[in-house]
DNA sequence: CTGGGGAGGGGGCCC
DNA sequence: GGGGCCCCCTCCCCA
């Protein structure tokens, strides 16, 4: 049941969309259609782990662990090592060293073992890798990538450094998943599955420990920190923990960073 | 004022 | 390359 909150008022008026500037082919999603798709009725077996939602560090707003969050803090699961470091692996080890204009050859180093190990170092990054192809990759999925970012966006100012990116972030602008209900728009069809179970009243995320239902699993993981004891936010002044850092920065916006 | 729920946005990863 | 999904985050509102 829609809520007159619910619609997001644009306090920042760039950030409205034009809806009238709509280019890409509109996709309609009715409660009808989502009957046939699959749903995640059951939460996923971490989530009902208890264990899944204990606390075991707090963090403050200066400590906030970057991404990806360490194994024993990822609250929920499978968090992804998009960005474990591929500079301490071997790729393949196999193929000989070739010249390449950014490419350095560093001095044969001695492990300590006494074994010589050959670096090549980025010449963007100075990270450095024993094998070519090691360097390679890192060059073909971070740096080279960075130094062509050119793909820009028509609406706003925001670059990509590939068209995907971009394409994906356009939807964002021209919002073509229509809710057939209500009219409001999302960029992701998934953004409008997840706005029409707003009209049907599904929730299809249950928490383990009190039964309550929500129709949104992220909705659902703010929940499982009201059980807890500890929560993992914490104000470095007054130790203080709190469920959301949203609500962190409220209480530290309220003045107790300024009161000791 | 605080805590919590509802809803939505955006980037990244995987298939 | 695109879609689906996940995660983190934010905003708004209410009790």
């Amino acid at each position: 049941m829609p809520r007159s909150f619910l619609v997001k008022k644009h306090i920042n008026s760039a950030k409205k969309p034009n809806y009238s500037e709509l280019e890409s082919p509109t996709v309609f999603i009715t409660p009808h259609f989502y009957k046939g798709l699959p749903l995640s009725v059951i939460p996923q077996p971490e989530i009902l782990s208890p264990a899944a939602y204990s606390p075991i560090t707090v963090w403050t707003t200066s400590s906030l662990p970057l991404s990806p969050l360490p194994s024993d803090l990822s609250p929920i699961s499978g968090y992804p090592s998009s960005l474990s470091d591929t500079s301490s692996k071997d790729h393949s080890g196999s193929e000989s060293p070739r010249s390449d204009e950014d490419e350095q050859m560093l001095p044969k180093l001695t492990d300590p073992s006494g074994v010589e190990v050959e670096k090549f170092q980025c010449g963007m990054c100075s990270k450095s890798y024993s094998t070519y192809s090691g360097l390679l990759k890192h060059k073909q999925l971070h740096c080279d990538a960075q130094a062509r970012k050119s793909f820009s966006c028509k609406y706003c100012e925001k670059e990509y450094v590939s068209l995907g990116a971009l394409k994906m972030h356009i939807r964002t602008h021209t919002l073509p998943c229509v809710c057939k209900i209500c009219g409001k728009a999302f960029s992701r069809p998934w953004l409008l599955q997840g706005h029409i179970r707003t009209h049907t009243g599904e929730k299809p995320f249950s928490c383990p420990h009190c039964n309550r239902a929500f129709a949104d699993r992220s909705n659902l993981r703010a929940h499982l920190q009201t059980h807890s004891d500890v929560k993992k936010y914490q104000c470095k002044n007054c130790s203080k923990t709190f469920s959301r850092m949203s609500l962190l920065h409220k209480h530290e916006e309220s003045g107790c960073c300024t009161a000791h």
